[in-house]
DNA sequence: GCCAACGTTGGC
DNA sequence: GCCAACGTTGGC
């Protein structure tokens, strides 16, 4: 079982979208690193929420509930899609600032990579993202 | 296959 | 709104 961040523009798709539909399927991911990464996702997998734009922010939890697969709708056979369905919305969002501000996660491409949207999460980074939302 | 020009993303 | 960083495109 993995970790991952998925990022999505709250304006396109937030957060409390995904609460009100109670399952999405992933979409629109064009960049090539991105996609190598949704492809290695698989059912069960745990996903943090980002959100870019205003909130700059981790904001809820979702959980794989179908592995990648071709997007049906998109005539790109290089492109991939997974299903996820929310967990929980943190009780306190975790920004980027903090993220950035904070020595445990030196290093990792949500500060990296910023324009990076599919990214694995470390058991240890997930504990701390965790810690930082209590 | 290289690289300049252009487009896009996302943080500030 | 700006711009840095990164990707992509297309001419050679």
């Amino acid at each position: 079982m993995a970790n991952w961040l998925f990022k999505s523009e709250p304006d396109c798709y937030s957060y409390d979208n995904l609460v009100k539909e109670k399952k999405t399927w992933w979409t629109g991911v064009a960049n090539a690193l991105a996609r190598k990464h949704l492809r290695a996702v698989e059912k069960g997998d745990r996903v943090w929420f980002y959100q870019t734009g205003d909130d700059k922010a981790i904001v809820g939890e979702m959980i794989v509930t179908h592995g990648p697969q071709p997007d049906p709708v998109e005539d790109d056979p290089k492109s991939v899609v997974v299903e996820v369905k929310p967990v929980r919305k943190l009780n306190r969002p975790v920004t980027l600032a903090e993220i950035k501000a904070n020595v445990a996660f030196a290093g990792w491409e949500l500060i990296k990579n910023s324009r990076l949207s599919v990214m694995p999460v470390t058991d240890d980074i997930w504990e701390q993202i965790e810690k930082l939302a209590e």
